[in-house]
Order: C-alpha cells, then structure tokens, then sequence
DNA sequence: AAACTTCTGTAATGAGCGACACAGATGAGG
DNA sequence: CCTCATCTGTGTCGCTCATTACAGAAGTTT
C-alpha cells in the first residue's frame, strides 16, 4: 500500500455512481455536490482524487469507452462490412435499453444537460408531436394500400425520428447539406417500398 | 397603439437573436445576460416581455415549430408515405445545414447544453474515434471487395453514426430493447449488400 | 400641459455553483 | 512510538446565475 492515509473509498465504485449521475443529468447539470453525495464522499475527496469534475468525467468516460471499445472492435472483426454493422447495431440495442447506470449512451448523446426539467419535457412534448403526426400518416398509408399492412406505423415513426435526431447531430458535428443528403438516402433505403412485407 | 411608452426593440427580432443564441449553446447555458446581449435589450425587458428565460424559450421555439410544422404537413401530403418521407428527410438535410440561426435543429437536438466546450470537445473527438474506426472498416472491405468500389466509406460510416446517436435518443426518450432493434433492422435496410450499387 | 400607463436602465438580491484552505484523522515506515 | 505523507470533514471563498426594486424616460389620453 501507498504511503500515507488509505483512501476511504473505492475509486472504481466512485466512478460508477458518477457514470450514472452523469448519464442522468448530462454534464454541466451534474453538480459537484450532486455528484459527491451520489459518490458518498466529500468534495475535497474528489478534488484530491480526479483534480476536477472535468477530471473526474473524462475518466468516467475513460473508463466508459474502454469497455465500449472492446465490443466496436470484436464487432469489426465480422467477415463483412454489413455483418459487422449489424453487430453494432445490435450491440447498441443492447446496451443502450440497459438500465444499469441510466439509459442511453454518454458518448453519442454528447453529454447534453437538462437541467431544467420543464423544458426538457416541453421540448420532448414538441418531438413526440411530429412522432405522432408520422405515425398517423403511416397509419393512413396502410389504409391507403401503399403501405403493405404487415408495417408497422409505430416502428417506421420511430425510425424516421431517429435519422432526423441522427442528422440533427451530425450537421451539429459539421455536416453539410450534400453529407446529410446522403445520410438520408441511406435511410431511405431501410423505408418499405409500396409492395414490399416488413 | 396601446397605452404607454412604447416597446423599444422589435418583438420578432429579438426572438430572431434569441434562437440564434439557443441554438448556438442550448437552454441551460445561454444565460439571460448573454441572451439580452445579443438580444439588444435590458433584462427587465426581457422579464416584461415574455415573463422569464423559460417563458422567452417557449416563445422562441412556439415560432421556430410553427415554420417547421408547415414544412412537415407539407411533405405529409405527399401521396405515398415513401415520398414524404423522402421530401421530409429532403428538407431536414436542407434547413439543418443552414446557417442562419445556427446550425441543427433546435427541437431534435433537444436543447442541450454544451456549457464547458473542452468537455463538448472531448466527447466530439470520442465520437470521432468511433467514426474513424468504422470508416476504415469500410475502406477494408472495399479492398476485401464485399462492397462495391462504388461505396463511399466516409459517407457510410457517418450514417452509421447517424443511427447510433438516433438510437441513443430514442433510448433516451424511453424505447426499450425491441424498439431499437427494429430502428436498426430498418437502418440495415440502407446499408449496401455485397454486389450491390451504392 | 397635466395625468396616467408602460417601458427602459442601473443596480441589487439571494441562491447555487466549482474549487479550496485548514485542521484533524489515519495508517505506513523508521 | 514517533515521524511523515496522505486522506477526510468543516467551512468558506469568489463568481455567475436568474430575477426583481426602483427611479427616470417616453408616449397616449384628457
């Protein structure tokens, strides 16, 4: 053991609990108090530790992509470029439906805050307006025929809203209008044509 | 006009310079001071006008939906689904890499928050490392020949970003295991098989 | 021009934030 | 057992935040 006083924490279950506050707030609306109650220690404790809450997060997210990483890159050894897509993907299903230390991903939701939970209701109230509009369009399209009625208008509705957040992200990250066009052609590829079963 | 001294700045400007501040930083870190910077006017302005920051939001985002909600019935209107689709994924490509305003879409990118760059940095190089991976995983198999020359590595792995950060919402916002399994069954849709044209 | 209503600018308030100074506690090495 | 390096808890620092009190300015109405 190290000279000097023995930590009184584990730093590895530290690190969880922060991973989890983090996946629940965002970064910014994590606050250090927040944090150290979540951590079970003192704010000095943490500050001695990771030196700051930005240096507690990127080794949280050190921490996070290590395990991430491993299943990206056993993922990539398929035989094929589609197969190893659809790993990741499944993958992805997996992990990020998981409950454990909060839903959803920490490096490709980016860290986003809400910390104002009204807004962040009333902005998800705005999302599943269009949501509800695509799907009563598919539903009418099924009637209409040009749908075939094995679709299902509430997994199209929901796949077009993920490309739409999918493209919202990348145009954020610098995307162009040609990339993005092109990101949708792809989509428009996974979109059942008039006579086709899903 | 009504009783009073006068409003001394133009209600829908203001909002004009409002979104933009949004856009750029998100709800939590676009602080009043900032917002009433570029707004052009003096906090109790601000206050007497539309309340609060959350009420100047909503007022943002009311108008920012209206334009939008147009665009999107628009395309609603189109006689297949498939079409509307095309023409609603058309304009999203279009609008969300528009300057004006700023880039993205408020609404999908759920106003989040970026409050510390070097974080937003951080976790964008993260993103990128991922990408970078797939990127050459694609161009692999271009030379492996199970895709086709014509297949654009940089343009197929950022649709599988796309997806993934699209699913990472949707997780988000409560989809469980199956939900995003069947968003990735459609995303494979668009992903080119071996002999395939892309 | 006087009265009244509304807006504007200055400046302040209280709350919460990240970060840290300090003294006491705790265990290892001599 | 004593010294020393490190960790812990209490308390506090300066800062920024959203919000508002107050007094003066600017029009409309009479």
């Amino acid at each position: 053991m190290t000279i000097g006083r023995p930590r009184g924490f584990d730093t590895d279950e530290a690190l969880d609990r922060a991973q989890s506050v983090f996946c629940r707030l965002g970064y910014d609306a994590a606050s250090v108090s927040e944090l150290t109650k979540s951590m079970g220690i003192n704010s000095p404790s943490l500050y001695a530790a990771f030196g700051n809450k930005e240096g507690l997060f990127r080794a949280v997210m050190d921490r996070y992509m290590l395990q991430r990483v491993q299943y990206l890159e056993a993922a990539l050894e398929a035989s094929t470029a589609c197969e190893a897509v659809q790993r990741i993907l499944a993958i992805a299903a997996r992990l990020y439906s998981e409950e454990k230390n909060g839903a959803s991903c920490l490096v490709m939701r980016g860290g986003a805050t809400y910390g104002c939970t009204t807004v962040a209701d009333d902005l998800s109230s705005r999302r599943e307006r269009v949501e509800t509009a695509l799907r009563e369009r598919f539903r009418q399209a099924v009637v209409d025929g040009d749908l075939s009625s094995h679709a299902d208008p509430v997994a199209l509705a929901r796949y077009v809203m993920a490309v739409l957040t999918g493209m919202a992200v990348q145009a954020d990250e610098g995307a162009g209008r040609e990339d993005l066009e092109q990101i949708a052609a792809f989509a428009m590829g996974g979109f059942p044509a008039a006579g086709e079963r899903t």
